[in-house]
DNA sequence: CGAGCTCTTGATGTGGCTCAAGAATCGTGG
DNA sequence: CCACGATTCTTGAGCCACATCAAGAGCTCG
């Protein structure tokens, strides 16, 4: 579960992908805060200010910690040892990271933007959801709702097209931004990052993107700010 | 989240496939069978068998029941309007189905062999979740553990080729079924099942398969009848 | 023992990947 | 405020892994 194998390239396995550069170490600056939890958690927590680009916690690394957003846009990455990557999530405020693992993180954690953080020291955060009910039933909700999102990546990934790819993750991410209404995603993440959550390539994200321009389902004011010019028919695209 | 939309072709989205034809409904004769839960659910569970294809429960339907797994194999799936298929997991002795649902089930579950299940009501599922912190534990763990699982899909189906799925997937498989050390699966599941779980079609999975056979890495008694020759150089082709 | 599956194999097509330039955009320092 | 180097994004040409289409070959179970 390590992150940084020699690569041992098979017979006919597909060419290798240079491993993004390892982002720099956390600060792990701390800066003050209002926790904003409704439970015992907000007495264990420390506020943590990481710059973008930073690491949060590597994969592999022990569980030593468990994580809240407060502000800003992360996400949530694993490689293969020869270097493809897979981002399962990107987590924004109020999303919590660390808490399903078990003895090492699966995956790594790095700011996208910067990013205001809690820090829950494992040991105390397992203690007080075993003494505080409330407590308890608000993770178990919250990694429902993380089991789910899951599954609906999963459905994406493995029968939709591209196209349907990028029309299912703008809609989620617009949802997500502004609520069920809007119309307007910032989109924190780079192509990149879009590909490799979606199982495609920056290429093809590009082209997807410019194509959604063209059947005037979307448009851009800058390439990372999209505007949903028909919801309807981004939902439909997007199937399901 | 209803399983059967009529068909809304999108100009130029892929052709159709021919949903699967709907699993008979499940007559959920009750037989006797010993409930061997460590918490108090064991006395809100009432046993039942399910024979070979039927359909537990519908994607769509109120989540009612909470299923526990007591014998056979089952599999967990969610279609798109157009008959497209995702196969979310298979279910096998001492798995739930069921509780991360909130208030309708995202997937279906249908019985892949003859099944023995309990069957919790859901209101009372909860109300021991609530009562008894050792269930709820136990709870929390089993979905932490499902959800891992499903990340480690994610990780599959967006950035592995078709033999490194397959090879995932036998291992996987292997482990569940004989433990670390085993050698052998008797596998449940129809190739179509495969190909719904790992994202691709049958004939390829059937490629796959005679590949991975000229390879020395895997042999076969009889179709479904799996026998790892090279562990090792399954797990390496596998990757992380 | 034969009807209906499921599985395998072959031929061909294609969506998305790879490789390769440019064009925008963004920081940074002068 | 602007120049410019670096990064990110777009676009094009060609290719390849996997899908599709089409037969057969085994199984399985009335």
């Amino acid at each position: 579960m390590a992150t940084a194998y020699a690569v041992q390239q098979h017979s006919d396995l597909p060419r290798m992908r240079p491993a993004p550069p390892p982002p720099r170490k956390a600060e792990a600056g701390i800066i003050p805060l209002l926790p904003g939890i409704t439970t015992e958690l907000h007495r264990i927590g420390t506020p943590v200010a990481v710059a973008r680009g930073e690491e949060v916690c590597a994969a592999g690394s022990p569980t030593d910690y468990v994580y809240k957003v407060v502000d800003g846009t992360l996400r949530v990455s694993r490689l293969l040892p020869d270097g493809r990557r897979h981002i399962a999530s990107f987590l924004m405020k109020g999303d919590f990271f660390g808490f399903a693992d078990l003895g090492d993180y699966s995956h790594s954690l790095e700011a996208l933007t910067d990013c205001a953080l809690i820090r829950y020291p494992r040991r105390r955060f397992d203690a007080v959801l075993e003494a505080d009910p409330q407590a308890g039933q608000q993770m178990f909700r919250l990694l429902c709702q993380q089991f789910n999102a899951a599954n609906e990546l999963l459905m994406t990934l493995s029968r939709k097209t591209a196209a349907e790819r990028l029309a299912t993750f703008l809609i989620a991410m617009t949802r997500r931004q502004g609520g069920a209404g809007s119309r307007q995603v910032a989109l924190a993440m780079p192509r990149v990052d879009i590909a490799d959550h979606l199982g495609l390539t920056i290429e093809t994200v590009s082209r997807v993107v410019t194509q959604l321009r063209r059947q005037k389902l979307i448009d851009l004011r800058g390439s990372n700010d999209v505007m949903l010019l028909n919801p309807d028919g981004l939902e439909d695209l997007a199937g399901d």
